[in-house]
DNA sequence: ACTGGCACCTGGGCGC
DNA sequence: TGCGCCCAGGTGCCAG
């Protein structure tokens, strides 16, 4: 389900309901997520205080004096704020119960997520080698440049390395070329400055978008609250295959990299 | 060091 | 209705 800007609004949603409390317990009813959750995670938070709910790449961190939990909601994961009481339904994986009698709840149908505590969650094998944050002061197009001469890899892949960069993932890959308009095939060493300074800035510009509206480009994504997402974000590219470009009109085309859907427009976007 | 492909898992939608 | 197939928003790991 969830993409940056998704993570980042699911941060903020949940963040009021845990600052300040503690966490009482957390309930692991299937510990086989995409990594199992280890047995020592829920005696290592519980009594601890949250002191901040914050965003990494795709991952929640919460903060809980010296130990972090780190959250990964994979492709399916959701978080749900419910009474503590309420009773799971199938794929309600963990609760993390607050001494406010609400908790924070995992529901995974996919279990590509995985919940890990940490003393040091920056110093986590999931966190460590992670590029910089798309919407931070490191990510430019000077960046860019740096990292991919030489590299025969598409852009579009290199976008979706997180080690070069952190967190875009395959809808926001799409839409910033078109932004951009640049092909998804590209090899990224043969794009100049002034490219690599168009598809920077457009990174930026669509997640911000999406983040800033509050929306998300999801069909199915939920606030923690269970309401449905704004979607109010237009997709130009991505799953408009056969349909109009908005810029230029020409349809959209599909194309498969790395196993995975591109979608672009044949006129603007240049090789 | 890079690159491309596979793996993990469930559910929804489609064609027959 | 049911079955089989393909697809899906992520990302670590592997062989080449």
């Amino acid at each position: 389900m969830p993409e940056l800007p998704e993570v980042e609004t699911i941060a903020r949603g949940v963040r009021p309901a845990l600052r300040g409390r503690r966490i009482a317990r957390v309930v692991v009813r299937e510990p086989r997520l995409r990594w199992p959750v280890a047995d020592d995670l829920p005696p290592r938070l519980a009594g601890r205080t949250v002191r901040d709910v914050r965003r990494r790449a795709k991952y929640l961190v919460i903060d809980a004096g010296p130990e972090s939990l780190i959250a990964h909601l994979g492709m399916s994961g959701r978080l749900l704020l419910v009474e503590a009481d309420a009773p799971a339904a199938r794929h309600d994986h963990v609760d993390v119960v607050l001494s406010s009698g609400l908790a924070v709840r995992l529901r995974d149908p996919r279990r590509f997520g995985s919940l890990h505590v940490a003393a040091a969650p920056g110093d986590h094998p999931l966190l460590a080698k992670l590029g910089p944050e798309p919407l931070g002061d490191r990510f430019d197009g000077r960046y860019l440049f740096s990292v991919s001469r030489g590299r025969t890899v598409s852009i579009k892949d290199l976008l979706l390395n997180s080690r070069i960069v952190a967190g875009i993932g395959n809808i926001y890959a799409s839409e910033a070329l078109f932004g951009a308009r640049v092909h998804p095939r590209t090899a990224a060493g043969r794009l100049g400055r002034v490219r690599l300074e168009r598809v920077a800035a457009a990174v930026r510009a669509v997640l911000q978008r999406a983040i800033d509206t509050g929306g998300t480009t999801l069909r199915d994504y939920r606030t923690p609250g269970g309401d449905p997402g704004l979607f109010s974000i237009e997709l130009a590219a991505y799953g408009r295959a056969g349909r109009p470009c908005p810029r230029c009109g020409a349809a959209i085309r599909a194309l498969r990299q790395g196993g995975r859907s591109s979608f672009y427009c044949p006129r603007c976007q240049r090789r």
